[in-house]
This record gives structure tokens, C-alpha cells and sequence, in this order.
DNA sequence: TCTGGGGTCCTAGGACCC
DNA sequence: TCTGGGGTCCTAGGACCC
């Protein structure tokens, strides 16, 4: 039995939190440069604007509707979703921090009857300490309790799916498509098969499921109809991978902006592996061709000489891989580095032919960045200018993290 | 002209082993 | 002419999620 609290419109939620005055205007976010629209007030959804709609398909109906949108800027919405989880934390045990703004918690030895009021009682917790909204659904299994939430940001913002009458008027209302575990593939072949809504699916026989769905498909399914098969993960399963990756404000047809931009997204991924204690054993680099251009991608893997998070062997790494893969032939739009094969740092294997470098200096370099602002200290080889980077221009401020960005009230104010 | 970024899991097929 | 059965590991591709 489990509630799924998600937050509503987060992006667009944690904007507003600090701009009252657009509580009223249609309000979007944006994608990493500026590309999509990644989040949508209910304004936007009602003038039909779909999510991840490119903005230049939308640019001119947004502005007749008198629409302000932001780049977005994920150290606001990390922040803010930390008070979340910690406000979710502080109501209950067991949790499970399932996304940026989605977390789960078990309602194990609670009656049927309390369900709604206890989602009541999260809702209004988290709006009372961080000020975002949330729905809240509920019921005995994750997927079902994500078919909950659908209906709650529909109505009152709580739903409780304990009734069986209940649990078969929603599944009839609901499209394949909107179950969570079936996406746009699996629905159109549902689709071909006379199946349009989670009630046709219920009724497939489980073996043509698993046959044709996989076993993804086949939990989904019993999920569906009240058999838990998905349990909550109190703690993150180990990592396996972590990705850097960015597009180009345009094409990249030299190789020296090519060598900078690459020099800090291995930057990034160190500073994030070192966060997250973790060394990699593999690199890999890859270079991504437009969307329409009919070229795949192209990358190469190297091995380090030693798991490590340290930014100077990352560099390196990819620079030797860069030097194999470029070809001034290749329209380069978008690049990324790639840790493979994590291990945590405190266990470390050790070697006999070569010393791994001083993670003291890593450290340091961490420190400054963390007191002074991010890449206050940082390699040559990672540039100065970036020019390459991407669009960001709507960007809002830090107001949570940074002290020169905090919001001013009063007089002055909206400088 | 312009379409994000970061993840996980499953399956099929090939290579290889005994 | 006739050539087994069982297992693991790896990779690429496809599907999903936010």
C-alpha cells in the first residue's frame, strides 16, 4: 500500500514561489538550452500547448497568451525538492525519493478508511513548509497509486483508490498510454490489438502480455489488478552509470572549442562523482550528429589506469579519446562523457605498478568551488569563454543557494 | 533554421567455455 | 552421411521513466 505524492507543475511551482505575482499568468520552463518546454503552468495546459513541445512550434501562441517563461535552473528546483522529500521524511519512515518532485511512501498498517485523510495531512504539510503543491493518490500498488494521482490533480488533490468500484470506473477512463509503464510503443501495439484503455488491458491473458510486453509488461499488468510486484526502495539501488552531456549553441567544426567543451563535462562528472563518492573505471566519449542529418552518433570507450574521480586523469581521458574520434567531416550538435563501471571510492583496489593521483588536491578544488561558486577554480583546459554553450537566457535567480541571488523584499526590490 | 538531459531494465544473438 | 547440451558473458537495440 503506498501513497505517491508528486508535486503539481513543479518547475513552473518553484518559479512562482518566488514571483507571487505570476500565480495567475501562464507560466512555462524550458529545457537545457532553451530548447523544449519541459514544464507547464495550467494555463499552458489549457491553451493546448503540449509538454516537450519544441518552443519554436509554440513561441508564437505562447506569446499570444501573454505567457513569461523561464531556462531553467535546476539548482532552484534541486533545492527545493531536497524541502520536500525532507518535510515527506519528517511525516513518515518509510519513504522512497522516486524523482525530482515524485517520492512514495508506504502506508503499511494503515487502514483503508485513513487513507485520504493521511494524503490530506501530506499535502498540506508540504504545502505549509515549502509552499509547493502537491497531489497525492493512493492505493495498494505503485502503478495504481500513480493512476490515483492522475485523478487527484484532476479534482481535489487527494485520491484514494480503496474501493473496488472505484479502481474499475478509473481504469475504464484511462487510456493505455497514461498507465505508468506503458509508453507510446506499447500502446500503439495495444492499439492494433483493439486495446485502448488499462480495463482491455487487465483482461489480456497474462502470457500474450509477457510475450508481447516482456516481463516489464506482465508486472504492470498484475499491477494493475492489485498484485504488488514493485516494492518501495527505501534507499537508491547502487548507481551504475553517470552521464555529462550538453548540446551546442551551434555546430561544432573545429576541434579546439571541441576539446574545451569536452574538458568540462569530464570536469562535471568528476565533480559529480567526487559527490556522490564514487570512482569510474571506464570513460566514454560520444559525439552526436542533428536530429536530422540520417548520421548516428559516434563514441569510444577507454579504460583509466586506476577507478578514480580525479578531473585531470578524466581530462585526459577524453582528450586521447577526442583525438581518435574527431573528424572535421562530422557536425558535431551535441558531445558527452560517460563514467562506466562505478565503484565507491572507500573501496578502492590498489596498484602495484602505479600510484592513483593525491585525491587531496580533488578535495580542495571542491571545497573553493563549493564556498566561492562553481568553477572559480578550475583546469585550463576547460576554457574561459564557452562560447559553445548552449541558450540559458530566461534564466531566474539562485534565490535558495546563493547569497548574492537571495530574493529582496521591500523597498528596491525587483532589481 | 530552431526539438533536453539523465537514468534503468529487458531481450536476442553471438562468442566462448566445458 | 552421420556432429550435444548447458552455461556465462557481452553488446546492441529497444523500451520505459522523470
Amino acid at each position: 500500500m503506498f501513497a505517491l505524492i508528486d508535486c503539481d507543475s513543479f518547475y513552473v511551482s518553484c518559479e512562482r514561489l518566488f514571483r507571487p505575482d505570476l500565480k495567475t499568468t501562464p507560466v512555462a520552463v524550458l529545457s537545457n538550452n532553451d530548447g523544449c518546454i519541459v514544464s507547464r503552468s495550467s494555463e499552458v495546459k489549457a491553451i493546448g500547448v503540449p509538454n516537450g513541445s519544441p518552443l519554436f512550434k509554440v513561441r508564437d501562441q505562447l506569446r499570444r497568451a501573454g505567457a513569461v517563461l523561464f531556462s531553467s535552473n535546476y539548482t532552484l528546483y534541486g533545492d527545493l525538492s531536497g524541502r520536500v522529500m525532507a518535510t515527506l521524511q519528517s511525516q513518515s519512515s518509510e519513504t522512497e525519493v522516486y524523482s525530482i518532485d515524485e517520492a512514495f511512501v508506504s502506508l503499511h498498517g494503515l487502514p483503508r478508511s485513513s487513507w485520504e485523510e493521511y494524503g490530506l495531512q501530506l499535502r498540506s504539510a508540504v504545502y505549509r513548509e515549502v509552499g509547493i503543491p502537491v497531489s497525492v493518490g493512493l492505493a495498494s500498488t505503485k502503478t495504481l497509486a500513480k493512476l490515483a494521482t492522475r485523478v487527484a490533480k484532476r479534482g481535489e488533490g487527494v485520491c484514494a483508490l480503496s474501493h473496488p468500484d472505484c479502481i474499475a470506473d478509473t481504469l475504464r477512463q484511462t487510456d493505455t498510454a497514461d498507465v505508468w509503464g506503458i509508453g507510446p510503443r506499447f500502446s500503439r501495439k495495444l492499439a492494433l490489438h483493439s486495446v485502448f484503455t488499462a480495463e482491455d488491458f487487465i483482461s489480456l491473458p497474462e502470457r500474450w502480455v509477457q510475450q508481447e510486453l516482456t516481463v516489464v509488461g506482465l508486472r504492470t499488468h498484475r499491477e494493475l489488478r492489485g498484485i504488488p510486484c514493485i516494492p518501495l526502495e527505501r534507499a537508491p539501488p547502487p548507481r551504475r552509470t553517470m552521464v555529462h552531456s550538453r548540446s551546442f549553441r551551434g555546430r561544432m567544426t573545429s576541434l579546439e572549442p571541441l576539446q574545451e567543451a569536452t574538458a568540462s563535462f569530464a570536469a562535471r562528472l568528476g565533480a559529480k562523482l567526487r559527490r556522490h563518492e564514487l570512482n569510474a573505471s571506464w570513460l566514454r566519449l560520444f559525439l552526436v550528429p542533428p536530429r536530422n542529418s540520417g548520421l548516428s552518433g559516434r563514441g569510444l570507450s577507454g579504460s583509466l589506469p586506476w577507478p578514480t574521480a580525479d578531473t585531470r586523469a578524466l581530462i585526459q581521458l577524453t582528450h586521447r579519446l577526442l583525438s581518435r574520434l574527431w573528424d572535421a567531416g562530422f557536425p558535431c550538435t551535441k558531445a558527452g562523457v560517460m563514467a562506466l563501471e562505478l565503484s565507491p571510492r572507500k573501496v578502492m583496489q590498489q596498484s602495484l605498478l602505479s600510484q592513483p593521483p593525491d585525491p587531496a588536491v580533488m578535495a580542495v578544488l571542491d571545497a573553493v568551488n563549493a564556498r566561492l561558486g562553481r568553477g572559480t577554480v578550475r583546469l585550463a583546459a576547460e576554457g574561459v569563454e564557452h562560447e559553445w554553450s548552449g541558450k540559458r537566457d530566461l534564466c531566474s535567480q539562485r534565490y535558495t543557494t546563493r547569497w548574492d541571488e537571495l530574493p529582496v523584499i521591500g523597498e528596491g526590490a525587483g532589481r
